[in-house]
RNA sequence: GCCGAUGUAGCUCAGCUGGCUAGAGCAGCUGAUUUGUAAUCAGCAGGUCGUGGGUUCGAGUCCCUCCAUCGGCUCCA
């Protein structure tokens, strides 16, 4: 059924609109963009409370809470609440900005006196609520420059500081019952519409984002039209927190950390490291198809290794450094980075043209000075490996090898099932030139390589000002973890200036010497990270291939322990990992262990199944699959397996 | 590093406003049970309550230091 909607426009004419939203979607809906163009909406008879907004074009436009923007404009409207709320509990208080964010919303705050913590959070949802309750429309007015800045000068310099930088005649207050903020728009109609908020933390954040500026006090929240979307937030929070990798890591005892060792410095387990060797391998295997020569570089190198390269002078203090030895004048570094060592590797002999590229790959430990703040599972940690490698080869080279790379990144994200990953390009900020080295010839090279590339491909990819490394522009494969957090795993870099550091060099048909350009590229990113990541993302119930144990066979009583021990060589035989499980347990007690453990399948044998020379098959979560041959089961398990992971075609 | 919070057995947690030898479940060990698709029963053992100081007649409980962890900020070669 299509609905028509009347629109009454600011200027009293009335316009028909033909929505494809329910009265309760208009009645949530909400405005975004040119806010300040607000209306009514009727529907047939009913009169219902709705904004829309009119886009660029002067079409119009309606948001509902199913929008991204209809979510934005709600949580964006419950910020202006959170902050009038906390002016009248924190009287004093100087707010700077509270947008909405992915999920949810905040307010930066300078509270001055007052300190804030969690036993605070009720009475703060409770005065939200009341004003909610008060159905306050929320209004934007245009207010020129001068007024603006009489209104906070003296009272706000966030404010002040915020007014300063905008242009006269682009300025709008927002009001809704007492309280007046500056403020672009884009808001629900009125505060009524919130029905449930939700303070969830507060934390630190630098005034404008800078460390060296003064700590404001953020506090974010949520919000939602209805009670139950509230408590199913909450819900779904919850079962994020079951998939947390540090939760699974320990319950599946893949990973430690101890105080001795030292924070963020991972201790892999047996049953993690297996992981993660089956996880290098798989790369390994593909990367030698695609050309890839494996090297290995020592953990240390002298200091002057990286003066030169330039990583001392950018991130001398975010390392470890100065390693003794028994003479002076020594001074040793741990590695933090493999670049450099691939550079001497190259520079070990002159190369040809002819030669390249050369694609020297290593699963190179690095260590780094993470501040401790930092320091986030196995996601950041202060040890760890990446599945680095560094393609030499000609500028005329650089673009075919860019796409190589991609299909290679595309090929480990794909064979792990990561689909909902981001594509990034990361480039310099031109208004921080201090943060990058090089000219500006090479960094535009560099730039337009990787997005030529990345359009090549067809990626959707978003450009991030400023978010290039020192030496070059970045593609980034972005994944998000459990709770919503993004975190880079591949990576792809273009780099003209080491090559020029390490005086690169190779002979041209020419007989010139010409220097290479350099791609970086790590398609897992670290194993630490790709690990943790990927826990999360399968909550430890991997692709069977990679499964540490992918069977466990349980015999009924001790009386069926030999055939067990026959069937387990049989399935070692088939290269299938499985192991025997004896203890003294009933079969339902064997059966939950293994279910705990993630244990893709369980075997089950007894009395009959020996007779028979069969076995019983249960897979988890699923259930008894019934009785059948050992043969049937493997060839069972090598389709499951096929299913799962593809060969990487060059 | 900064802001806020947390830190009791291997794990998950109790321990109220400071008061008798710090509790429970699971895991562990020992014994019994020999089991048919998500927990068999009984017993035993296990903690200098993160660390170091302080207040007090008395501290797991209050205060301070440091360490680690968690949520953010900043940073991420």
């Amino acid at each position: 059924m299509v609905t028509m909607i009347n629109i009454t426009l600011p200027d009293g004419s009335v316009k028909q609109y033909e929505a494809g939203v329910t009265p309760m979607d208009v009645a949530r809906s909400i405005s975004e963009g040119l806010a300040r163009n607000v209306i009514s909406a009727s529907f047939n008879e009913t009169t219902v409370e709705a904004t829309t907004a009119l886009n660029q074009d002067g079409a119009l436009v309606l948001y509902t809470w199913n929008n991204d923007e209809g979510k934005k404009a709600f949580w964006h409207s419950s910020a202006h609440i959170l902050a009038q709320a906390l002016e009248q509990l924190y009287p004093g208080i100087k707010l700077w900005v509270g947008p909405a964010i992915e999920r949810g919303f905040y307010y930066d705050v300078d509270f001055g006196e007052h300190t804030i913590s969690e036993k605070d959070f009720k009475r703060i949802e409770d005065k939200m609520l009341e004003i909610a309750r008060g159905k306050h429309d929320f209004k934007l007015r245009e207010i020129s420059k001068a007024d603006a800045l009489a209104y906070y000068k003296g009272k706000n310099e966030y404010k002040v500081d915020l007014i300063e930088g905008l242009e006269d005649g682009d300025i709008t207050f927002c009001d809704h019952d007492t309280f007046t903020d500056l403020c672009r728009g884009g808001h629900i109609p009125n505060t009524g519409i919130v029905k449930a908020v939700k303070i969830l933390n507060v934390a630190g954040a630098y005034y404008k984002g800078d460390e060296n500026e003064k700590q404001l006090t953020r506090v974010y929240g949520i919000s939602f039209p209805k009670q139950k979307d509230l408590k199913e937030y909450l819900e779904l929070l919850e079962q994020a927190k079951l998939r947390d990798h540090r939760k699974l890591g320990k319950e599946l005892e893949f990973f430690t950390f101890s105080q001795k060792v030292g924070q963020g410095l991972p201790l892999w387990l047996p049953k993690g490291t297996a992981l993660r060797e089956r996880l290098e391998n798989f790369l390994k295997k593909a990367q030698k198809k695609a050309g890839y020569e494996m090297v290995i570089s020592p953990h240390i190198a002298q200091k002057e290794l990286y003066v030169t390269s330039g990583h001392f002078a950018k991130y001398g203090e975010d390392s470890f450094q100065t390693i003794k030895t028994p003479n002076d004048g020594e001074e040793f570094m741990l590695k933090p980075m493999n670049c450099p060592h691939h550079c001497e590797m190259y520079n070990a002999k002159p190369w040809s043209y002819r030669d390249l590229p050369k694609r020297y790959a290593e699963f190179g430990t690095v260590y780094r000075y993470e501040q401790s703040g930092e320091l986030h599972g196995l996601t950041r940690v202060r040890g760890f490996t990446q599945d680095d490698a560094h393609i030499f080869c000609t500028p005329d080279q650089l673009n075919d090898e860019f796409l190589k790379v991609i299909d290679l990144v595309l090929y480990v994200f794909g064979s792990l099932g990561f689909e909902d990953f981001k594509t990034q390009v990361s480039i310099r900020d031109l208004d921080k030139p201090e943060k990058y080295i090089g000219d500006t010839a090479h960094w535009d090279a560099a730039e337009k390589a990787i997005i030529n590339a990345a359009e090549q491909k067809g990626l959707d990819y978003v450009v991030e000002t400023g978010e290039a490394a020192f030496y070059g522009p970045k593609l980034d494969f972005m994944v998000k973890d459990a709770l919503g957090r993004s975190w880079q795993l591949g990576t792809i870099q273009v780099d003209y200036q080491l090559p020029i550091r390490f005086d690169l060099t190779y002979k041209g048909s020419d007989n010139e010497l010409h220097r290479p350009v350099m791609i970086h590229r790590a398609p897992f990113g670290s194993m630490e990270r790709f690990v943790a990541i990927l826990l999360e993302h399968t909550g430890g119930n991997f692709p069977l291939w990679l499964m540490p144990e992918q069977v466990s066979i349980l015999s009924l009583s001790e009386k069926y322990e030999k055939y067990a021990e026959k069937v387990l060589n049989l399935f070692e035989n088939n290269e299938i990992r499985a192991l025997v499980d004896n203890r003294s347990e009933t079969i339902g007690r064997k059966i939950r262990d293994a279910e705990m453990n993630k244990i893709p399948y369980m075997v089950i044998l007894g009395e009959q199944e020996e007779k028979d020379g069969t076995i019983s098959v249960r897979k988890h979560s699923e259930g008894d699959m019934g009785t059948m041959s050992v043969e049937a089961f493997v060839a069972h398990i090598n389709e499951d397996i096929k299913s799962t992971i593809k060969e990487f075609n060059v």
